[in-house]
RNA sequence: GGGCGCUUGGCUCAGCUGGUCAGAGCGGCUGGUUUACACCCAGUAGGUCGGGGGUUCGAACCCCUCAGCGCCCA
């Protein structure tokens, strides 16, 4: 056989490309394996289609390729589906501020202009992310890729939203909302994210329509807000029922300042008497508490806002057309003019921003579609509750069930041009609001075809609840929804438990049956070094293509999984990565070590060779790797996972094993040599297969030239667990000649014995040490770990020779003789501080032992254990005492 | 205000169901051009596992409490 060349360094933009090419052209990306057998299914949380993606992405997408690819390997028939979303404010946002560089307005160019623009702008975004994912290696299903605007998916939105209809889960109506003035739309609550902000209570004065008011300390009424100027909207005061102090105000009406209105002032059990002056201002159009209030009183609603957060005609005419700051400002101003601002105190406080745009998020009173919630969230929590659902971690349900009990009913309208059109129609005629299937084309009730379309669309969020079934064809009962539905898990942050994943549970159960999905991995966030979340005004950000670019899509991947454990947010720098290159770089090193050695070398039947202890050692420690990876996979601990495979390979089989081999392969003994390769390979080709989930594309590529390959990688079965492998007793024996070889080297290292120096060595077996046959037929694999001779074996009781230098081990003495080369004094003082260390830990035993308690309530195998590990630290000492003693 | 989480060697963190769990990577230090890899090899550095208390024969791991930090929800 002819030596295999590698390139001298491991370069992963030489091939990845091409590797992902020729995968998913030959097809090993769709659902191919064993029929008879359960698939496993994911759907990918999908990306905004005009975003681009991040480290988070990266690590969201790259844990679910080691999943995909792990258990493809185990033959299970294995889709992931790919797909973005609308992301229908960001996407608006977009291409309106596109269109304002271009010196175009939407408004002008009308709707179906601008939603013709917005496709074309979402076609071009969207091959851009499908580009990311292939980077980064993702092995989904493009043939079964989906968008949420896609003909199907529309479909299954509008089937939704007339089912919510028909069942009396959705209705229109006027309330209040969080308004987003930049966005010009309605949000829904999740949707807002709360800040604490420095701004200010003012207090206000007050007066009483008829003069000074007797129960106030100071003959006016003082009023405490943060929003002065929604003043102009305000409709009552309110006193709680039980305030003796304002008994005597209830019914009374208020000169409302700068209005020219009066209010009256009315008695309601919402207000907190402890709160300032036990006298509060009732907005009813601009606070969500108001809103109640008003509700209860009837109390008008004076909404003072324009969409776009000016100041309505509902306002005073001077405060007209101001933004809601300046007419804050103006409002200030002219009650002090007026001697009614009492004072302005300092303080902080939570205000709402729009989780797209991050303006500050206005309570605005408008119609809008809702979906009630709680019949929903019953089913989600039931579904839960009855096993069909886990998270891992399980910590995440409690979040779960938290949001769930509370949930409050879902804004599904927005105000937008982009996204699905809400399916109601209105009969300009008589009124009727029709919800249905099909577009209606004449009013049922009076005949009129004079139909007009509800102008808003739906949430994103209310197609994104339906990923997992409506990408799988629902709701046509088609085979893929039939083989793959319900979905085997989900894998996202936690950061949208709430938006997508709670909701993707309700609709599931609430159109399916049945949870989208039976385990949800919760991941944690990627922050920078000093815990901040990545960012572009932050500019700490870390872009995942720079990565691939710089050290491989394997690194990147590998160094996600290893630092991904159980759901803690990832705190992560751009050096980080250096570990998965380093790794993947370490991995193709050792196979172009073997395969340049392939010269001359012909490959036996594995089957039909000898194995040496050796041999069976890295086999033992291959498969025990494979089934502990195998384990932490399945509970989801990729850490763990990447962890044992990453200790196999680089300390077992690198560092040991085929440094172990070295005797052979730089031995003359061709037929040892054919035996030895042939070992070496197929350990290489099962621990490819083992590293595959985690660096795909260098273990492909190297897999690609191994003579004993069997096929692409990517479809090669995972190492299976072979029983005839376990062999702890010998990997017990192997760990003392390991000790053994360190004890050796370490000596070297710490009397700096140089490399040169032959160290010759007698081993001394104690009395009953299991390890001795074992010693004796690896003595030649000791002398080459050690840069030696082969060792000399001594029975038990044989004395040490004169000068050699004495070290202890567990069941074995070692004599190494380069006493000349050894500062005695230097030597006893490491004796004595072992010796030291050692009696502390005969103290500590020996005490353990004397409390009768510990005997008496241990269980026998811990107390057992315990003596050994005492009468081992006791020999120990006395053999170093000794050794300290002939020294001196 | 309610809930959750974190505090382990210089740095970033693992340590699942209490008894070789005191660990890894990076960094540091010492020594290495033995023709796979300097993205390397060999060796090494003693951190009272935030403070206090408790449960237990035994706790980094369970309970209580205090301190600091972070997140989510109100």
């Amino acid at each position: 056989m002819k030596a295999i060349e590698l390139a001298k360094a491991y370069d992963p933009a030489s091939f990845e490309d091409d590797i992902y090419s020729m995968w998913k052209d030959e097809g090993h990306f769709l659902p191919n394996g064993d029929r008879s057998r359960k698939p496993f299914t994911i759907v990918i949380p999908p990306p905004n289609v005009t975003g681009v993606l991040h480290l988070g992405h990266a690590l969201d997408n790259s844990l679910q390729d080691v999943q995909i690819r792990y258990r493809r390997m185990t033959g299970r028939p294995t889709l992931w589906v790919p797909g973005t979303d609308h992301a229908g404010i960001a996407t608006q946002n977009v291409v309106e501020k596109k269109l304002r560089k271009e010196g175009r307005d939407r408004r002008a160019m009308g709707r179906e202009a601008f939603v013709e623009e917005t496709w074309k702008v979402a076609r071009e975004h969207r091959a851009f992310i499908d580009n990311q994912l292939a980077k980064i290696g993702s092995s989904v299903d493009w043939s079964r890729e989906r968008f949420t605007l896609d003909e199907g998916l529309s479909k299954a939105v509008r089937e939704v939203f007339v089912t919510l209809y028909e069942r009396g889960l959705l209705y229109k109506g006027e309330y209040l909302v969080n308004w987003c003035t930049s966005c010009g739309t309605a949000l829904s609550d999740d949707e807002v994210e709360h800040e604490d902000e420095a701004g200010s209570m003012w207090h206000i004065w007050y007066e009483l329509a008829d003069g000074p008011c007797p129960e106030c300390p100071s003959g006016r009424i003082e009023i405490a807000t943060t929003r002065p100027e929604t003043l102009l909207g305000d409709t009552a005061v309110a006193t709680h029922p039980e305030d003796e102090r304002y008994a005597g105000l209830i019914g009374k009406l208020i000169a409302l300042p700068l209005t020219g209105r009066t209010i009256p002032l009315i008695a309601d059990a919402y207000v907190d008497k402890a709160f300032g002056t036990g006298l509060v201002k009732i907005t009813p159009a601009h606070d969500p508490n108001d809103f109640e209030v008003g509700n209860r009183h009837g109390l008008e609603r004076i909404n003072i806002l324009n969409p776009d957060g000016t100041l309505s005609a509902k306002a005073p005419e001077k405060y007209r057309g101001l933004k809601v700051l300046e007419a804050r400002k103006l409002v200030l101003a002219d009650l002090e003019a007026l001697g009614l601002l009492k004072s302005e105190e300092k303080i902080t406080h939570a205000v709402g921003h729009c989780y797209r745009c991050h303006s500050s998020i206005e309570p605005y009173l408008s119609k809008q579609w809702f979906v009630k919630m709680k019949p929903l969230a019953e089913k989600a929590l039931a579904a839960w509750q009855g096993g069909d659902v886990t998270f891992f971690p399980r910590k995440w349900e409690n979040t779960y069930k938290h949001w769930l009990e509370n949930i409050r009913d879902w804004c599904i309208s927005r105000q937008l041009w982009w996204g699905h059109r809400i399916p109601a129609f209105y009969c300009r005629h008589c009124g009727l609001m029709m919800v249905e299937r099909e577009d209606p084309l004449v009013c049922p009730k009076c005949g009129s075809s004079d139909i007009h379309q509800d102008e808003d669309v739906l949430d994103t969020w209310f197609s994104s609840w339906l990923w997992p079934f409506s990408t799988l064809g629902w709701p046509k009962d088609t085979a893929d929804l039939r083989r793959f539905y319900p979905t085997s898990a989900l894998v996202t942050g936690y950061d949208i438990i709430f938006f997508w994943v709670a909701r993707m549970i309700m609709a599931g159960m609430e159109f399916t049956e049945k949870a989208p999905f039976s385990e949800v991995f919760i991941h944690g966030l990627i922050r920078d070094k000093q815990g901040r979340k990545m960012s572009k005004s932050l500019g700490n950000g870390i872009d995942p293509l720079e990565i691939v670019k710089e050290y491989g899509a394997d690194a990147l991947k590998f160094t996600l999984a290893y630092n991904c454990a159980a759901g803690q947010d990832i705190l992560i720098d751009h050096d980080s990565f250096k570990m998965g290159s380093k790794f993947a770089n370490k991995v193709w090193n050792a196979s172009r070590f073997l395969l340049m050695n392939l010269e001359g070398r012909e490959l036996l039947d594995p089957a039909a060779i000898e194995y040496t202890d050796i041999d069976k050692w890295i086999l033992h420690r291959l498969d025990e790797a494979a089934s502990q990876t195998a384990q932490a996979l399945e509970s989801w601990r990729f850490n763990d996972a990447a962890q044992t495979a990453y200790s196999y390979f680089w300390n077992d089989f690198c560092d040991w094993y085929i440094e172990a081999t070295k005797l052979s392969t730089r031995s003359g003994d061709d037929a040892e040599k054919d035996r030895v390769t042939t070992v070496l390979l197929t350990v290489l080709e099962e621990s490819l297969r083992l590293l595959h989930p985690f660096l795909p594309f260098v273990t492909e590529e190297i897999y690609g030239m191994l003579p004993n390959a069997k096929g692409r990688l990517i479809v090669q079965p995972w190492p299976r667990h072979d029983e005839a492998r376990v062999s702890p007793g010998l990997a017990a024996r192997f760990d003392s000649l390991q000790s053994l070889v360190i004890m050796a080297r370490t000596l070297r290292s710490e009397f700096q014995i140089p490399p040169e120096a032959k160290m010759p060595l007698t081993v001394k077996f104690e009395e009953g040490f299991d390890g001795a046959e074992f010693f004796k037929r690896n003595a030649a694999l000791v002398g080459l770990l050690v840069n030696g001779p082969e060792p000399r074996f001594a029975a038990p009781g044989t004395p040490k020779q004169a000068g050699a230098v004495a070290l202890v081990g567990r069941g074995f003495e070692l004599f190494v003789d380069v006493a000349e080369l050894v500062d005695k004094a230097k030597l006893v003082a490491k004796l004595e501080k072992d010796i030291q260390k050692e009696t502390a830990f005969v103290a500590k035993v020996a005490a353990k032992l004397a409390n009768e308690a510990f005997v008496g309530s241990a269980p026998a195998e811990i107390v057992a254990q315990e003596r050994q590990k005492g009468a081992d630290a006791e020999s120990k000492v006395a053999k170093l005492t000794r050794y300290v003693e002939e020294l001196s």
